[in-house]
RNA sequence: CGGGACGUAGCGUAGCUUGGUAGCGCGCUUGCUUGGGGUGCAAGAGGUCGUGAGUUCAAAUCUCACCGUCCCGACCA
């Protein structure tokens, strides 16, 4: 490709709407362009990288024995019906109509469509196990598109489903597609970490998440240097341990006046002195429009998706003032669980056997001290619900955890059976009996693995591109472009040479002055510059520049061998 | 959905408080210049100031509504 004829327009700027590094430098190398709020344009440049990211997948899905399909990104209703999660899919569903008013789904995922598929052409266990995936696009309905890429209305899916006769083979063709995606990820230059993870609405077992560190994710992942746990913020649990001074089993409850200290932290102070984790926070919400009272301890948060865990539903919400106050005939910041009845309580693990704890005495302006868990509260349910913290101690180690943010470019469920149920996804085993078939599914983010790579690939002058996902792999750029001279000459040589090898390369024949040329392959990133100007051409030589590395003087006649011993280094 | 900020040429922005000729930089066109890190000079083109209504002799500027964009949140009493 010639840049004269290409279209590559790279900006100065950044726009003003783009807020994190890698929207930024999509913008500006020229890679994207918006049509609107989470819908982009894919420009050449950016087309080509994609593919290549595209074609990374495509290659390690082959190779895990998975078979591409594609389906239709236009779905009926019914299908979603059937299998129960019309409902609670409803809020990120495009819909359209038809010319007969019927309702039709912009897929957000393909569950359903290809458990249709499954129950109509395999029957029996000979046939399994069986993994069709496809690269397409999905839509949906954000509450909030941002960051470019990283989450759009409608983005590229990898999406994969696997159906099994047996649990061990499900475990082994999800244990297929986690190697898979490790490869994956490798090749596309990326340090991704798998993580276990919430199911969330997908039902199903377990499941692990992939994840690309970085400060501009919209994920925490909590981990151990320790050993190699590791979790998303959701799923993340720590060693239960109380704090070790909790005090005298036996002081009777007191109540004491605490006029306007309605926050833990108020109580942490003089007059009160009492330490955040002597107290127990109590918070009210609606579940399932019924009232329950969470305890956690007063330096901790709630964890909501454990909460969904808990309680089996993701329907609830916190309490409103008024509807407190109805309840416990307090208002919030004088709340306890002492006394309650007839209001289930769930209290966080770490309460377990706590003694000498401060809490509210649902009566404003009062908390009650030496309150023991077990005595004077009786929770229903003991489950982990806090959010775990930087520095608690690992569950399975013992060593103190870390937090970091992360982009998830991937993750991988084991379903069971819920779909191959609703949708009679059945087989016949070895004795003649029916059975659902055991699936799990794989996702891969394509367009939000792209934003992920430029947002971990960069410097100050912009993208550094992997071999495997540039554009082009080698940028010639010629200082002079009159046509008759030595410089464009060797240019053009090297190109068909280049070009006849197999390799992507662009020349830069644009009749501009060499910083601006420089700056251009260093905004959009190509691994490999050739640079060739009259002053090295004298000395004898040309300029082979690496992306991320050292010019390296180079004989014209030994620059093709070293562009490809380069390319062959950094693959 | 709630809160906040913003909307002026392709991009970045000034002007708005205090109403009165729409300005600058980048980019673009032309000419000269320069030619190894976003050259310099000169001359140009390019604007329904998001949309609509209102106030006013007069609105980019004030008021209201709508649309759009971006950020935060949608829990922690």
């Amino acid at each position: 490709m010639r840049w004269t004829q290409a279209l590559i327009p790279t900006l100065k700027e950044s726009p003003a709407e783009a807020e994190i590094l890698s929207h930024k430098l999509l913008l500006r190398a020229g890679l994207v362009r918006k049509l609107t709020g989470g819908l982009y344009i894919f420009l050449p440049l950016g087309l080509r990288t994609l593919r290549k990211v595209e074609q990374i997948v495509r290659e390690e899905m082959d190779r895990a024995g998975a078979l591409e399909v594609l389906m239709p990104a236009l779905q009926p209703p019914e299908i979603w019906e059937q299998s129960g999660r019309y409902e609670t899919a409803q809020a990120v569903f495009f819909k359209v109509r038809d010319r007969a008013k019927k309702e039709w789904i912009l897929g957000p995922t393909h569950e359903e469509v290809i458990t249709t598929l499954v129950a109509g052409e395999l029957s029996s266990y000979r046939q399994l196990p069986k993994n069709f995936y496809q690269i397409q696009t999905k839509f949906r309905d954000e509450i909030r598109p941002r960051f470019g890429l990283m989450r759009a209305k409608e983005f590229i899916m990898k999406d994969a489903y696997s159906f099994d006769a047996t649990e061990d083979g499900a475990q082994a063709s999800y244990k297929k597609m986690y190697d898979a995606y490790t490869r994956i990820f490798q090749r596309c230059g990326l340090k991704a970490m798998a993580v276990e993870a919430d199911t969330g609405v997908m039902g199903g077992k377990f499941s692990h998440e992939f994840m690309v560190p970085a400060e501009t994710g919209e994920n925490e992942v909590v981990y151990c240097d320790g050993c190699n746990y590791a979790a998303n913020m959701e799923k993340a649990t720590s060693r239960h341990m109380m704090h070790a001074d909790t005090g005298d089993k036996e002081l009777p409850i007191e109540k004491f006046a605490t006029p306007g200290a309605t926050t833990i932290n108020a109580l942490t102070k003089p007059p009160y002195g009492v330490p955040a984790h002597q107290q127990i926070k109590t918070l009210v919400y609606v579940a399932n429009d019924k009232p329950i009272l969470i305890l956690l301890r007063g330096d901790h948060q709630l964890n909501e998706s454990k909460l969904t865990g808990a309680l089996g539903t993701a329907t609830f919400r916190p309490s409103t003032p008024d509807e407190i106050v109805d309840l416990l005939k307090a208002k919030p910041g004088s709340l306890g669980a002492v006394g309650v009845k007839d209001i289930p309580v769930y209290a966080d693990e770490v309460l377990r056997g706590a003694s000498a704890m401060t809490t509210g005495a649902n009566e404003d302006g009062f908390h009650l001290r030496n309150v023991a868990l077990g005595r004077d509260i009786h929770p229903a349910h003991w489950a982990d619900l806090r959010t775990t913290q930087v520095g608690e101690a690992c569950a399975t180690c013992g060593k103190p955890l870390k937090i970091q943010r992360a982009i998830e470019v991937g993750h991988v469920f084991k379903l069971g059976t819920k779909y191959s149920k609703a949708l009679n996804a059945l087989f016949v085993d070895e004795s003649g009996v029916q059975n659902p078939a055991i699936m799990g599914c794989y996702g891969i983010g394509v367009t939000r693995t792209l934003q992920a790579v430029i947002e971990q690939c960069n410097d100050k002058d912009g993208i550094v591109w992997p071999v495997s996902v540039a554009p082009y792999t080698v940028c010639i750029t010629p200082l002079s472009v009159a046509k008759d001279g030595a410089v464009m000459q060797l240019a053009e040589k090297l190109y068909s040479e280049l070009t006849a090898l197999g390799i992507d390369v662009i020349m830069d024949d644009r009749d501009e002055r060499p910083g601006m040329k420089f700056k251009d392959s260093e905004l959009v990133g190509f691994p490999i510059r050739i640079g060739i100007g009259e002053k090295s051409l004298a000395k004898g030589e040309v300029e082979i520049k690496p992306r991320a590395g050292a010019l390296i003087p180079t004989k014209p006649e030994d620059a093709v061998a070293k562009v490809l011993e380069l390319i062959k280094a950094h693959s």
